[in-house]
DNA sequence: AAGTGGTCTAGACCACATC
DNA sequence: ATGTGGTCTAGACCACTTA
């Protein structure tokens, strides 16, 4: 269509303005249907591609999500509080209880597909246990489901020699968890630092966590150190980020 | 094309998978030409518009970055580290150093686009704050630059009544910034809690911090709270999430 | 059966970058 | 001048959902 003005924004764009104020004013909310690539086209006068354009913005940026065979919808967000210090107080793990159980409020998070092995340290692993690249580590992954919704992908890595012949090794680590075993081992987890970055899934983790088109996700690297600052475990965990508000409290 | 096979995954999600396995395996690395739509179209028979859908799919991802007139590239993540903890410590205003001197190691940041208001504080603001809603608020927004480069946009709420009167209220704040005057007023903040989103940007934010496609920002929201406990201050922060990494650490 | 989104083709004109 | 990505049209067949 030549576009006719100089510089306007292209029509897709604008379109796309149109529907993403409608949902920001609160004219259409959570759930709600949004007009579809027919009704745009009418609408608007433009090309079936266009009109699809104009979605897949809303819908990469997380705000809509495309039902095939039913319409575009607006998404809502309800996301779960994590929180840094209190979920890893030493009282929770000390007395048997999993971690996990401080988020959800007594809700049970599920545990999935856990797998175990040996291996060398990679790179980055080697570096956050202050290992040397040749030591062998050990190696849990595991995903975390809520309601049967997959909330988090994690892996932990501890030192192989540290954990052999403990039920560490095993798939169900018993009573308290991974943490629970290393205090009984004389090394219990003092002290934790944790980084986040975020990013755009993998496909890989976009069907592990089933994660709609526009979600990031956060990924955690938390490295559990000693009292003497040994370092015991890390723990890369990958979250859907429209399920997770992590919080963090601390003194100046 | 009618699809051939049953369920086959669809042409344009093969060729993005191509494209995305020759990034990860290092075959193409950070800032390499990736091929581009001819490219893509005699390579693998296709329209214009699925090698296009193709590398749509990669851009989204945050993995590669299209230049007009020039091509598609890979794209690399060298982010900035900012650590929650020794960031705001007493140490670091009381002394009237600037709080953001602490992430980037002497390398200054650089304050944009100052406003200062003041209104009645939005719903969650007050919550927050512990006002009652038509209470009056004190805005500070700013936007933060590294080598140029804008990282994030701030937005600070601080009771009215409480600052009344001094620097605070002006665009520069003096030496050791908001929390400096704070402890003046005897309300320096003690005790500090974040909270962390990840989502991807408004079309706004897009354009303030020149994020380019597939990129999530990092929505960080803190109270500083004196040592009784009062809230002095609600920051609400935007990070370009390809530019920074989060460190909090943090005792069990 | 009708409507919806998902994929794909085959064209077109534009603005911009590189040579 | 040529090639690149950006936008747009006008069709087509498919799989799925809803009624």
């Amino acid at each position: 269509m030549l576009t006719p003005e100089n510089d306007s924004p292209p029509v897709y764009r604008e379109i796309a303005d149109t529907l993403r104020i409608a949902i920001a004013s609160g004219e259409l909310s959570d759930g709600d249907r949004i007009p579809g690539e027919n009704e745009l086209m009418k609408r608007h006068g433009v090309a079936r591609a266009t009109a699809r354009q104009a979605l897949s913005v809303l819908i990469n940026e997380g705000i809509a999500v495309a039902v095939r065979g039913s319409g575009v919808y607006v998404r809502g967000f309800s996301p779960l509080v994590r929180h840094g210090r209190r979920r890893l107080s030493k009282e929770l793990w000390s007395t048997g209880r999993a971690i996990w159980g401080a988020d959800t409020a007594e809700r049970p998070f599920a545990t999935d597909s856990v797998t175990v092995s040996e291996m060398r340290a990679p790179a980055h692993v080697a570096r956050a246990l202050d290992l040397d690249e040749g030591d062998r580590v050990l190696r849990r992954r595991r995903r975390y489901r809520l309601d049967d919704r997959p909330m988090q992908l994690a892996t932990s890595y501890l030192p192989a020699e540290l954990v052999a012949g403990t039920s560490v090794t095993r798939p169900d680590t018993g009573p308290g968890g991974i943490y629970a075993r290393l205090a009984e081992l004389g090394q219990a987890p003092a002290h934790f630092t944790e980084e986040i970055r975020v990013r755009m899934p993998s496909p890989d983790e976009r069907t592990k966590l089933s994660l709609s088109p526009g979600t990031p996700v956060m990924h955690v690297m938390r490295v559990a150190l000693t009292k003497e600052h040994r370092a015991v475990e890390l723990n890369e965990m990958t979250l859907d980020g429209s399920a997770y508000v992590l919080q963090y409290d601390f003194d100046a």
